[in-house]
DNA sequence: CCCACGTTTACGCAGCGTTAGCGTAA
DNA sequence: ATTACGCTAACGCTGCGTAAACGTGG
């Protein structure tokens, strides 16, 4: 297996999210360092990353930590050859729910982002003239 | 002129805000009610359901409070007569910035979403296979 | 081997904006 | 039943400060 690992700056300008963000994602239990150092650095392998890069991807879904970590988890959980068939295909169902949460969620953001880009268009519009017709 | 009002109440139902937000934007300087009843009641206007209304509307830009008040406080000075044409032009100038603002917050929006969108369908499509090839 | 240095990291406290909920009173 | 007001909390961060760990040069 691959031991390479990283600090937590490397990983944190890989993945474009600040320190301090990487460790409040530790914090409320989405990804956690595969390791630390004598010292108590934290260690991050390459899985560990791909992982920041989900969340980070999922932000706007705004998953309550909880649920986002159940995904995380379920993801793994799937892909692993110890569970029984019947877990994982019950696994695969909480997972769907969750995907179609999520999809519910990102539609009604996109209506919102659609509302909030029609006003400033509007604004932009109406900046010389008023509502009112005339007077 | 029309001097129909509502309470909060209606305003509520009618802008799909709950009362705490309403009363939460008068808190913050966004929207103030254009009278009081003599026991206390808030009295919105007309005019102020609408200002309420896009305050809802640009939420997606996220503003800071006095930003949002600020560009509010501009359109409306644009459209009085009794402001100098200089100050007017100056007005449009920074109302210009300010919507310049908006719109590059809301494009960088627009694109976390569809990272998002991706995400979630990648998620979806590689439901029973893992990325890795095998092992 | 040891020291001094600068960079990187750890940890905790506090704050932000936008609500949501509670309790009490009018 | 509706409203007023004020307190507290939550979320997803972001910054601050102090202290410790680490890597390099002498």
């Amino acid at each position: 297996m691959d031991a390479t690992t990283f600090h937590i700056g490397a990983v944190a300008s890989r993945t474009g999210l600040s320190l301090r963000t990487v460790r409040y994602y530790e914090e409320v239990g989405l990804v956690r360092p595969s390791g630390r150092s004598e010292g108590g650095f934290r260690l991050y392998t390459e899985s560990d990353v791909q992982r920041l890069l989900l969340v980070r991807a999922l932000r706007p879904v705004e998953f309550a930590p909880e649920e986002l970590a159940e995904l995380l988890e379920l993801r793994g959980r799937i892909e692993l050859a110890e569970d029984e068939a019947s877990e994982r295909s019950q696994a695969r169902m909480r997972l769907g729910d969750l995907l179609k949460m999520a999809t519910e969620r990102l539609r009604l953001k996109r209506e919102r982002l659609i509302a909030a880009e029609v006003a400033v268009e509007l604004l932009r519009g109406a900046e010389p003239r008023s509502t009112e017709p005339d007077r």
